[in-house]
DNA sequence: GGATTTGCCGACCGACCGGTCAGTCAGTAT
DNA sequence: ATACTGACTGACCGGTCGGTCGGCAAATCC
């Protein structure tokens, strides 16, 4: 699997492994109902070597959801980086962060579980350490793009940026259910979701002949 | 409490004590990280006796997860009997809900983690059982708004109220870690982020010069 | 080449888990 | 009085939990 020299990858494979299976299982299933020996056994070590490499079954879980915190900030930040005219700019984005959420199902699960069950305490360090930085150059480029007039002025761009991340979280953590309503055709289809959403956020959002926006237009 | 003769009363009243204390508990945490000893201890009766009114620890849970889909189910349908325009009847469903959603937090907790944990499974029934009819409810509902020239007639029905409710569901979820982000001033203020997210959808949603629409205008 | 460190393991611990069981007790129909 | 019922309990079960401990084997240091 690593293509490491045996040495390096001996001292780090063990902790690695462990990480990986602790990951997957904590996705799966709540901390509680993951045990320390269905951990060992889905790592191929010992359960005594978990506890010589973590202090402790929450210094372990701590563990896996700092690396997915990592993982997820660090995808959100490439996401940002993208060229072209703003309306394009923004389908995009959108695009891009359904997608990203649905590749990485199981983070994406154990950080909104952990958020569901533990909001209160997680709360600021999520959003000091996982999303602050990505949330809050989302919302600057909302604002750049009312300050060139291609969104209404009078809108909170923060609030922009929250409607469009919910309505993406919801589909991920919904669609499960969505997609027996008959009147629902798109909960297999997060492209087609997309599109619809940027559409009806878009024409709320974008200016129109009727709403306030600043004197310059451009592009 | 209970206004009952004693003798109905005690036929009931453990077992209403029981639903109560493991409701609060399986809200509050994971399936597996509520003991039954302390289900017991909170609903002030010995473990065996929760044992004696339901076959198993699963059984218990499941009981106290259909009572919470009927609770909310209950709730949900009394949300569309509104009456006045069109936009203000959008307007008030919208706050409705998400008030709905933020006092009965741990019932809300509850359901959404099933749906996380477990969506695969627990998306039909759930589909079928507590959210099938309401949504279909309120997906006629602007259907007629579309019929009607309220709303862009090149919308999915369904695409609205999806982006809706999602929005009010995420908001419900994430307003622990958005009341800490610089940017966002509405996470403690519900009625506000209900009036800026109808304005947002509406604005994409009503009717504008540029967008088609049926022509027989009313209200 | 002996001593030390490091990665790792099997065996084990007390605590607690979900669940069972024999039996008490109040009510009630006969 | 008798017989029976369902609600209820404390004591207890086998099993699993998170965590510990002494020791093995290989690398590392001196």
């Amino acid at each position: 699997m690593s293509a490491l020299p045996a040495n390096v990858a001996s001292r780090t494979d063990a902790v690695a492994r462990i990480l990986d299976a602790a990951a997957g299982l904590f996705a799966e299933s709540s901390y509680d109902a993951v045990s320390m020996n269905a951990i060992a056994e889905r790592a191929g070590v010992s359960k005594a070597n978990i506890f010589h490499h973590f202090s402790s079954k929450e210094s372990l879980y701590l563990a896996v959801v700092r690396a997915a915190c990592h993982d997820v900030g660090e995808r959100l930040g490439e996401l940002g980086t993208e060229h072209g005219p703003f309306a394009q700019r923004f389908s995009s984005y959108a695009a891009s962060m359904l997608n990203d959420m649905l590749e990485h199902d199981q983070i994406q699960r154990l950080i909104l579980r952990e958020l569901l069950v533990d909001g209160e305490r997680r709360g600021q360090e999520f959003a000091e350490k996982v999303f602050g930085e990505n949330f809050a150059r989302f919302v600057a480029i909302l604002r750049q793009g009312q300050l060139k007039g291609h969104l209404r002025a009078d809108l909170d761009p923060a609030m922009i940026a929250t409607v469009l991340i919910g309505s993406n979280v919801f589909f991920f953590e919904a669609r499960d259910v969505l997609k027996h309503f008959r009147d629902v055709n798109f909960a297999n289809d997060p492209a087609r979701y997309s599109t619809m959403l940027v559409d009806i956020l878009m024409h709320g959002i974008a200016r129109t002949p009727g709403s306030p926006a600043a004197p310059t237009a451009g592009n």
